[in-house]
DNA sequence: GGCATAAGTTCCTTTTCGGAACCTGTCAAT
DNA sequence: ATTGACAGGTTCCGAAAAGGAACTTATGCC
């Protein structure tokens, strides 16, 4: 199988994947989240090649998870901003953090961690159940596939 | 910057990604929380090619997030069965999944349901704060890098 | 001896990536 | 009027990675 025909695929993983499986689209949308919306701006801080980062962009912005608006007329400019769908991709982000921040050890002490907008404590972020309230595990949880 | 330099960066989601952020990786994970152990099930299922399977595999375990061990003697055969370190990537999977439910519509009506494992009901992700028990979103959260 | 099995490895072609230079509109200064 | 700067790309080329198929190794079974 090739890359490409993932997103035919009925498990939601290869399909979720298909999007955002791909080298630099989480770094790319991590910097969205960070309010870093210009080209000039995400090439610079990812090291991205131009190339490759316009690519990303068109892409992203194919599967409705950016969006790209003019900002300026004469010359025009164009920024790009997350969509619906692309806000919905934040418990990825923050679950890849946490993982990050509890098993891949930072090079030297210059951890990140994410606080509370409002009291400013931090957060541990846990997975739950919206029904239960309990957490989920991949002890407690089954896929199911419909036939 | 090249992809390989990602795992020197502060940032925890670099470095998350420069484990999991590879095109196939996460697509073995989860054959892995599936219960898929051997080389050969998880090559003809995924359709990777088994080259790049086997780096793939030799990465996640020199990663700390698979472990190779045998299952036979005469001829000696090895499984891949995930660490502790691997099961803590499940609310990543999960995420994804949750998030590909939501907003990539799959090619058929086949998707796939979390389901509780005690209960059979279906699940409903959400990113709480262990904390407060509140709902985690990019308006209620933001990064801190200690200076 | 011949075949099957599991887990790779090797070889070769195709695709993607990294790096640098170039292009396009527009304004501002020389 | 020419030159330079800025922003958002595109083009070109060599290097790295992926796709595809065949081959290897160790062992047991017929």
């Amino acid at each position: 199988m090739k890359w490409n025909d993932l997103q035919n695929e009925a498990c939601p993983v290869a399909r979720g994947l298909s999007v955002i499986g791909d080298r630099w689209t989480m770094l790319v949308l991590r910097d969205c989240f960070l309010g870093i919306r210009r080209f000039e701006q995400i090439q610079e801080r990812l090291g991205i090649t131009r190339h490759v980062l316009a690519d990303r962009l068109r892409k992203l912005e194919a599967a409705g998870v950016l969006r790209r608006e003019p900002y300026q007329e004469r010359p025009v400019r164009h920024e790009y901003r997350l969509t619906e769908r692309g806000k919905a991709l934040y418990p990825v982000l923050v679950s890849v953090i946490e993982w990050a921040n509890e098993h891949v050890p930072p090079p030297v002490e210059s951890s990140v961690t994410l606080v509370s907008r409002k009291t400013g404590t931090p957060i541990a972020p846990v997975l739950t159940d919206a029904n239960t309230g309990e957490e989920i595990t991949h002890r407690t949880v089954m896929a199911l596939r419909p036939e």
